[in-house]
Formats: C-alpha cells, structure tokens, sequence
DNA sequence: CGGCTAAGGACAATCGAGTGCTGAGGGAGG
DNA sequence: CCTCCCTCAGCACTCGATTGTCCTTAGCCG
C-alpha cells in the first residue's frame, strides 16, 4: 500500500521522462502531445506507484476547486435535503463537491457565506435564497463565479434558473377545489418578496378568476414567512371570515402544517370541516391525518438541473443564460373532499394516500 | 472597489516591506515576530488594497483546508438535517467548511466518498455511516486524518465519538410502558450490525428484565435496515403473537411510521389498540396521528459537540480520544396510552381513548 | 570604544502541478 | 543531398503564501 505522498515527479522519474511530461501524459486533454509509448510508460509508472495528484496543488495553480457553493435558508426545512441530494449527486458524478451554507434567512449571514464562498474560490454557486428584487445578488452579479437560482428567482432574468412553474400548480389545486364543488376557497400567501410566494398568489388570482370564482379579500392572508406558526395564523385570520371558505389552499405545506393545527384549534376538522391544499410534498405529508393534499415539485430533479446549468455554464462561460420551468403535479390526497355546494352530506374522510414517500435510509 | 487579485506582494510592495515580511505581519500567530509600526503599515496596506489572501495558495503551502468531510447514509433521511446543521454552525464559528457525502448504505459508495475526502485534504472527518465492526474504518485507522463518529460508534473505541446512551433511551420507553400498565411488549429492533440497532435491543431486554417483565421471543423482530417498509414487515410479525401485544417500542422513528402503518392496516389502531413508541424525535412526528410518544435526542448538540471534538484533534492530534454519550430524554405523546388492566380480561382492542373524539364515518 | 546580543526584516526556497517556449531528431520532399 | 517541417520531450518559470536562514542595525555593557 504506497499511501504515502507520491508526487508527479516521482513517476516522472520511475518512468525517465521529465515531469512535465509526465503531467502531459496523465492530464486527458493534452496527452495527445505526449507519444502513446510514452503515455504508456508514465502510467504505469503512476499506477505502481499509486500516484494520486494533489489536489490542492493543481486547484492552486488552475484556480479551479472542483466544488460548488450551495446556499439554502435552512437545512432543517424538509424541502431543501432532496434538493441538495439532487445537487450533490449530479455534481460528485462530475468529480465536483457541495459546500453548504444555511443562510437563516438573514441577510447578513447570506452575505459572510457569499463571502465565505468567494474566498474558497468555488467554481460556481447555487442559490436557493433568492429574494424578488435581491441587492445582493445584483450587487455580486460584476466578477462573481457563475450563479444558478434554484426554486427562487429574481425578477429580471439575469440568472439561470430552475424553477417550478408555481402558477400551473396552483391552477392545478384551484380547479381540484372547484371540481369538487368548493366556491369560497381561501388562500394563505407566502411571503410576497419571494418569486414563489408572489407566483403562487398571482397564480391563485388567475385560476380563480379564469374557474369564474371570486375572491374575497377576507379570504386572502399573507404570511410573513414559509413557518408553521405564520401558516397558524393566517389561517386564523382566513377562518373567521363569514361566511367560513370550504377550503384553504396554502402556499406551501409549512404554511399548511400551521393550518391542519389551526383549524383543530378553531374546533373543525378537515377534511370534513374544511379542505385543505399544500404545496411542495415535502416527505412525510402524506402520513399526516389526513394525508395533505399537496402540489408536488421534482425536488430531486430541480437539484440535478441546477447542478447541470452550473457545469454547463463553467464548461462554457459564454453559454446563454437558462431558466428551466419544470411541470408540477397535483397530488390528490384525504385533506380535500367534496365542497358543501354539490353534495349537502358531509364525504367519507381521508383514505390512505397512493403515493408514500420513500424511505431510504437508516439512523 | 479593488476587487481584483491583491496578492500579497502587492501589499508588501506597497507598505514598503519584504512579502515574506507581510506574511507575518498579517498573520496572527507570527505578527510577534514584527515590529508593531511595521504592523500597522501592513495591515492599512492590505485594507486599502482590499487584500483577501488567497485560500488556495495557503492550503497548498501549509496542507490545511479549513474544511470537513461530513458522510452520512442519506441526508433526506429528516435524522441528519439536524445534526448536519449542528456540525456546520459550529465548524463555520471557526472558519470550517463542511463538505456533505451521503453513501445510501453503500459500501462501495462510503469507500469512494472516502477516497474523495482525502483527496481534497479534508482536515477531518466527520462519520455517521459507522458499522458496529467496519472492515473500512479498521482499514483506514493508519494514515488518515482525524476522525469522530456520530450517533453510530464501533465496537472497540478506537476513534472520538458522540452519541446517545441507547440503553438509557430504551429504559425509559420500557418504564414508561410499565407504569401504564402494558406487560406485553413488543419490540421491532433495528440492525443489529449498527450499534444503534444493537444498542437498543440489548437495552430493551436489560429494562424488560430489571422492570420484571418477561420477554416472549414472539415478541421481538428484527428488521434489516431503519425503513419505513422493513418497520411494517417487523410490526406484522410481533402483531401476529397470540397473544398480542399490548405495545410496540420501535427502535427508531422510522420503524414506527412502519408500524403505524402496519397497525392500521391490521385493522388496529393506535394508541387504542396499541401503543407504540419510537426513538429519534425525527421533525415532524408530532405532527401524525396520534402524536408519537418517542425518545428525544438533541439532534444538533450532536452535531456540534463532533464538530467539536474534530477540532480539538486538529489543534491537538495527541489529545486523548474521547466518547461522549448525551443523555436523551422522553417525550410522551398520544401514541402511548393506559395498558390493560392487571388483573382485568378486558381486550386491548375494545379500549376507546376518552380524550380524543372519533369519526364515526371511519368505522 | 569594541564587541556581543537581540530584534527586525530581507532573501530565497518551497509546496506540486501546469504550460509556453525551445530545441533535438527524424522523415519527407525538392 | 539539403532544407523544411513536424513530433515530441525537456527546461524553466509560474501560481501565492509560508517559513528557515541569514544579514543588518542598533543598543548595551564591560
């Protein structure tokens, strides 16, 4: 087991030639200036040696690190791991790491790990923390390593993106509802400053005018962050209106995780009381009771796109920018049933959901 | 806005000194060996450049990264969001990065995502992925760099370690069933080649034996790994013992959902029919229905005491090893109810919790 | 007043790989 | 037979910071 540090310059030597040539001989993409005898001879040479290149050298004198800076607001939200799983997967099959980040939503911590990100000379960046109209990302935007937006975007598109398409999702949930007979339907709005809370209520705008149902402006909530207890109390504020929406639709399943508690504590229940539509599937929102209604989005997918655009945009700095709109999909489970309208008698609730989320691993 | 490459010659050059001179002037543990005036020259030289000293040269010169690698079995498994996020805070406190691989249970994954570590000259290594006895980390022990174990440990202690006192989990799951009345406790076990799995069957039969109950062998399943599906197979098999347990004590959160599952499909229901309890506190398990009664662990305190240690063995690589084992702690939720009587005959199955209205449309 | 010491900096080597330039050698064509 | 070109490999420098060694200077003491 030759573990120990074995240079280029030893298998130059083993195999007689210079080390720059030995470099040229290993390196794909100028062997071809190197005899194939000679390729031959170095290589074996390496091999018997167990030459493993240093990596820290040659990042050091190519600038590049082979790794990518991901930057999410939060870990711990159970949207972002299939996400990130996705990212790091694309990326390790091209030889890249992820450096993670968690920005906590705040701005400064965003900018120490920009700044963190930048220092350790990343080839690229993935950012999941985009606001609509970001100052920090137009501020970077100068002499920065590429940059892909992931779920969020901006509002001009100077970036590339993947993204969902979050008006045909909610226009998915919207005609759901109103098929199922619900007319007051109620919405409670992400935070308007980010792209997906701002296109899922412009979505929800759209599809209810164009299903001809009207919305009552007590009706709408905006939260002030993707959190549980945000989603608690917009709901609050939706199920006091009279008379009550037969159905919420949540601008993401924290939101609705806030309005499963919320319409407990209002004494109802849903889906019988009050349906109730998330978005995102996150894992797990199928074993709640009921199981939630939801929206989903190819999270591992979105990872592996962005991972994709960002090797494509290092491979060719010059590449037009992208955005990638990916479909969502409705996934129908026990918290919507029949509205009151068709049918005067309350449905039967939940049935087990077709669709369970996986479970990989172990503790 | 210099934002340019300021190397350090420049600065020298500009402060009017040697670069070699700089280096130490800007350097912490060496700004002793300059002149206090000279100092100050250098480091106004250096703010007015807008001098970022470039990691690559450094880690090059000085075979230090500043970073971690961070293997897990899978980072959408919602156990390690936590604990990742512990280990990332406190290594960013000290100008750490992490770098995330997730191995699904693979031996030939964990073995390359290893290789890939040191290659980048990581400074450490953080490992979640440990086998009760690991052919790879007895391999490895010789020349590789610092090394701690979380959640899961090996066999003989011979690497740093954090984690739960298993045992002492599961003895406080096995005295909280008692002094509800269950006699009859099942128990779906985890792998037992993890010593989580291990762990907690061996302390299910200590506290089973020291509260004087008896273990059926009826009553104990093993399952092959910490998945929903292998919980649902373990749970049928305890529930198919005549006669039935009155309770279920799965040894982690994942297992649970397994049996919650199984329990229903089993025409059960929980807590009624049967009480059940996991092991992590995983997010969101106090979300079902019932809530699970589980045992809690803090998933981040781990994370950040092994960043911790990991550091402590970089300053100081002769510094003992240690194994630090935190406490965990009960959390009673609605999944654990009132056992059967004593001395009554009365069914389990017959039982109606008081506190929790039911749907009659479900029957 | 000479010599010794200590402090402060300059100098240069170094880490390991990549790469432009140079030059040797050989084959082909005039 | 001479010239030209092409292939291939050697040489040396480079990236930017760190660090061991040595030199200069000033201060101090006998």
């Amino acid at each position: 087991m030759p573990a120990a540090k074995v240079t280029l310059r030893d298998v130059a030597v083993l195999a007689g030639v210079h080390s720059g040539t030995a470099s040229r001989a290993l390196n794909e993409s100028t062997r071809s200036l190197v005899n194939a005898d000679t390729v031959r001879r170095v290589t074996e040479a390496a091999n018997s040696l167990g030459y493993r290149p240093n990596h820290l050298a040659r990042s050091f004198k190519t600038q590049r690190t082979f790794s990518i800076g991901v930057i999410i607001p939060d870990l711990n939200n159970p949207l972002f791991p299939p996400i990130v799983r996705g990212i790091e997967d694309r990326l390790a099959s091209a030889g890249y790491v992820a450096l993670l980040g968690n920005t906590e939503n705040d701005a400064g911590r965003e900018r120490r790990i920009f700044a963190e990100m930048e220092a350790r000379h990343v080839d690229g960046l993935v950012l999941a923390t985009a606001r609509r109209e970001d100052p920090m990302l137009l501020g970077v935007a100068r002499n920065a390593p590429p940059i892909v937006l992931v779920n969020r975007i901006v509002e001009d598109h100077a970036f590339s993106s993947v993204s969902v398409d979050d008006g045909a999702g909610i226009r998915l949930v919207v005609e759901h509802l109103r098929a199922l007979g619900h007319r007051r339907i109620a919405h409670v709005a992400g935070p308007q400053e980010l792209s997906t809370g701002f296109g899922r209520y412009r979505g929800f705008q759209a599809s209810m005018r164009s299903a001809g149902l009207e919305i009552d402006p007590k009706l709408v909530s905006f939260s002030s962050s993707f959190s549980i207890a945000e989603g608690a109390r917009c709901a609050a504020e939706v199920l006091a209106a009279r008379p009550r929406p037969s159905a919420i639709v949540a601008a993401n399943d924290m939101l609705a995780l806030g309005c499963y508690a919320e319409i407990e504590e209002c004494g109802l229940r849903c889906p019988d009381g009050v349906s109730l539509v998330g978005f995102n599937d996150m894992p797990f929102v199928d074993r709640l009771t009921p199981p939630l209604t939801t929206v989903r989005i190819p999270h591992a997918e979105i990872g592996a796109q962005a991972a994709e655009l960002i090797l494509e945009r290092i491979d060719q700095p010059d590449s037009p920018l992208k955005s990638l709109l990916l479909a969502p999909e409705l996934v129908v489970r026990g918290s919507t049933v029949q509205g009151p309208k068709l049918n005067g008698k309350m449905s039967a609730s939940s049935r087990r959901s077709p669709s369970r989320s996986e479970d990989p691993s172990r503790s």
